[in-house]
DNA sequence: CGACCATTTGATATGGATCAAGCGATGTGG
DNA sequence: CCACATCGCTTGATCCATATCAAATGGTCG
């Protein structure tokens, strides 16, 4: 459970000027972040925004992957949420960032002020229901990690694997930019768990381990049952 | 973790008419639920909305609890929230309902169509905000509850008796209108080890247990300390 | 090559689940 | 009004999944 919280202090941002050129619309979400945001860079590990800061800007992450997390005052951490490339992240009910947020590989991130969003929802209905939309998704995430925090390990895991794999559209493989204590963390198991799980699942011929970050999903109908 | 679900079946709402004279200003949300609302009573245990449902009414406890919750494949239940008198529930963000709705005790709601409320947010930026307020009140409990269920059972009960003590607003007594039952599936913990962790909780002089549903917070600070 | 860090594997401990029984309150029918 | 059934809660005994402690293995980088 404990968590040696990794590459505190210091946000040296390298800051790599503006965004290419508009790669969607700019009347949605995702678009103005890409035309009005700026691009930086984060190393990894490296904090993007800290527990209890204002949360005066928005992200949107071009590559790479990013965690949020809060530590507990006994030192355990956990894990909000991971996004990956194409996720917004950072958008907060409050004025202020209920968790912090680091990278957890290098991540490239576009950064616009949360005033700037709020000023063209105001104006841009297609805007403000993206904003919902995107609040709602954070919602649904939340119901569904609820529910996950309740199973046994081997749930937990899986339910994770299957999550990542749909996130990154695929069906069958899962590159996970995570470490094993990220994954503990998240859900709220040890990292010895994660790995003992992983291996009976390996062993039960549900998933193959080529690598330690590279999972590949052999049988995901059965996988899939196992999640109730 | 087995819950046999209780009194399933059967909506027999008593519709008890009109709201009385309004108590609230019509041009905030709970206000215009008090003017335009139809008051109905359910019976204990009866349900209320189901699971998938279309969400087409949102609803306002006027008095006693409502519980929303999720039976999975294998039987345990999982509960959502409760929701006490003032709380308004039952508002989704898609346009079924996510979890099903129950009285826990007798309980008088008002009821209003979804489509009313969307109406008038889009007139009235007051409306508005109070449905931005209200989903994101909803974010910050499902957030504090992963938090919750990732810690010990003597931190998760401590912390719903001090959450139920402040929606309760008050300082040093909680009257329980839900089962051990209810408040194990909350938890994610069994009926016993609920019952278990108040009795050491009592014996540790931090609460008192006049009877099984009204619980006296003798030392709350000490309680506060607890929650790490 | 050697140091370091992440991951896996092994041995043991333990918190909470499960199985089981008792107890008190509440309600029902005689 | 009382005997009895029922239900919710508590308490006890045991078991098991996961945590904890410890060590081996493997991959990465200087």
């Amino acid at each position: 459970m404990l968590a040696q919280t990794p590459g505190r202090n210091g946000s040296s941002r390298q800051v790599a000027g503006r965004a290419g050129p508009a790669m969607a619309p700019a009347d949605t979400l995702a678009g103005v972040i890409e035309v009005v945001g700026a691009a930086i860079t984060f190393a990894r590990n490296r904090e993007i925004y800290g527990d209890g800061e204002r949360a005066d800007y928005v992200y949107k992450v071009v590559s790479g992957a990013v965690r949020t997390y809060k530590v507990l005052a006994d030192g355990r951490r956990q894990i909000g949420a991971f996004y990956l490339t194409g996720d917004v992240f950072g958008l907060e009910v409050g004025d202020e960032h209920a968790l912090a947020a680091e990278a957890v590989t290098e991540a490239k991130v576009l950064v616009v002020k949360r005033s700037a969003l709020i000023g063209l929802a105001s104006r841009d209905s297609e805007i403000a229901r993206e904003l919902w939309a995107l609040m709602s998704r954070e919602l649904a995430r939340g119901q569904a990690r609820i529910l996950l925090l309740v199973k046994t390990a081997q749930e937990r895991v899986v339910g994770f694997l299957l999550e990542m794999a749909e996130r990154r559209q695929t069906v069958d493989a899962v590159e996970l930019p995570m470490s094993r204590q990220d994954i503990a963390d998240y859900l709220g198991l040890t990292t010895e768990t994660v790995s003992r799980t992983l291996t009976s699942l390996e062993n039960d011929a549900a998933i193959a381990l080529p690598n330690s970050r590279r999972i590949l999903l052999r049988n995901p109908s059965a996988l899939r049952r196992m999640i109730v």
